[in-house]
DNA sequence: CGAATTATTGAACGCTGTCAACTATAGTGG
DNA sequence: CCACTATAGTTGACAGCGTTCAATAATTCG
């Protein structure tokens, strides 16, 4: 990333490369656009946003324009209950595509908190739409990233309705592991950008439980916890807790 | 169903409308589309189908091919888990659109499974994505359906994650009295098509608590309830209860 | 370095799950 | 049509998991 951050402020073509390069998992490249296409997409996507830790990248009730890819850094979305009450609906790092909750009303349904500086790009969606119109292979594509993520939110249910305490935090630890392998980064070790309050909110338990959790698998030899350093030392154990409660 | 088949065999146009009728909600009339648009969009959707009570319209795992508009009728889809735990995630209704989840794979995730005598449309999801391409409107309509549907499960992520036993029941009855009032139907008094054990499913709860809790609003006066017949004698007391929580 | 935020840990309570017995309803076949 | 059986629903007692409240420790940030 530091790369391109450096190739950007040497030549404007790049940076319009290593914008497209941002959405490269989830809009670009995997979907065989052509060279024309691709420079198509390029001038419609705006250059690279930065977004301070804490800042948000939209709230919501902010009227709909664009979706974002994330280039660099780490979000967390959430809605707020009338009565005040934070549900985290998703965290997402870079490669990933946010905002799609807004396209149904045209207005943001959910806040997105940076939880690191980070660098989103913005798609205006009147114009990737129009795009897509032209381009099957867009077109396609943005529904089956919609279409996964209605998907990644089925198993979230299922973890919030089904799954006992230590589940959700084994199946949350093993999601963030494979998450962060994909993107090169290790497996077995990674920095946790939430606080125990907003893995609580997402995992629908109190920050404690989750507090209480991490130091029993610590305790247990399946991870090391030092506040947000986590260690995997026993993937398969964990693995197992999600597996062994009643598939035994 | 069989009328349908004597109708379709004697005129085939007043088949095509009762089709185009079935997705009238999710697809058609709301978004405005020209006479010789909706003439295309009759000749892709095939004839109405009937599903039984307790069939499946599709499982997870067969291949995609079709969207599913219901026309008349009452579904739950569910995901199951590796080791054999149903997660309900949602009830649907006529006029409602399902399997938009499989688009990310080409697979169904889902099991959709018919609580009732059911009709639904098929929507040939090639077909229909290469018609989008040619008429925005449509086009625009399907994003915004399935980021409808996106809004939906982040509002039961919502109450699996904050809401208790009492707040999620009442939640689930005042969805449902809407639901079918928008259908014209009675919001006060309804037929429940699903089991305790399904509704519990979908709530995160065990089918004796929400037996429990439903006995529990009977006694205080907030509805009646006579097996799966449900009245909605104090609809703001239930309310009271979404809201009162931490609001207070 | 000090203040604020974040995290850990303990103890007690309460909500919901579990187990069990019983009742009611619906569907089936004689 | 009725008896029978299977399925669905209700209710009670009790236990356990996770929450709540509270005190303390560690870390971050100005």
């Amino acid at each position: 990333m530091i790369q391109n951050i450096q190739i950007r402020e040497l030549t404007p073509r790049h940076l319009r490369q290593s914008c497209t390069n941002c959405s490269l998992r989830e809009l670009c490249l995997p979907i065989g656009l052509t060279p024309d296409e691709m420079q198509e997409l390029d001038t419609i996507i705006t250059q690279a946003r930065p977004v301070k830790r804490g800042e948000a990248l939209y709230r919501a009730g902010e009227p709909f324009k664009s979706l974002f890819a994330i280039r660099v850094g780490f979000f967390k979305a959430s809605v707020i209950s009338e009565d005040g009450r934070e549900q985290v609906t998703g965290f997402h790092m870079s490669g990933e595509l946010m905002g799609m909750d807004a396209i149904s009303s045209d207005f943001h349904t959910c806040d997105a908190i940076a939880l690191e500086d980070s660098e989103v790009c913005e798609l205006p969606f009147g114009e990737i739409e129009e795009l897509a119109g032209d381009v099957p292979i867009l077109q396609r594509h943005l529904y089956k990233v919609m279409s996964r993520e209605i998907v990644r939110d089925h198993g979230v249910m299922l973890l919030l309705g089904n799954m006992k305490a230590e589940e959700r935090l084994a199946a949350f630890l093993l999601n963030l592991s494979q998450r962060f392998s994909i993107r090169g980064y290790s497996s077995s070790s990674f920095h946790l950008r939430m606080t125990r309050e907003e893995i609580g909110s997402y995992l629908g338990l109190k920050l404690e439980t989750v507090s209480r959790t991490l130091s029993k698998f610590q305790d247990q030899g399946f991870i090391k916890v030092q506040n947000r350093l986590i260690e995997i030392i026993d993937g398969d154990s964990l693995k197992k807790l999600l597996n062994n409660c009643q598939g035994e």
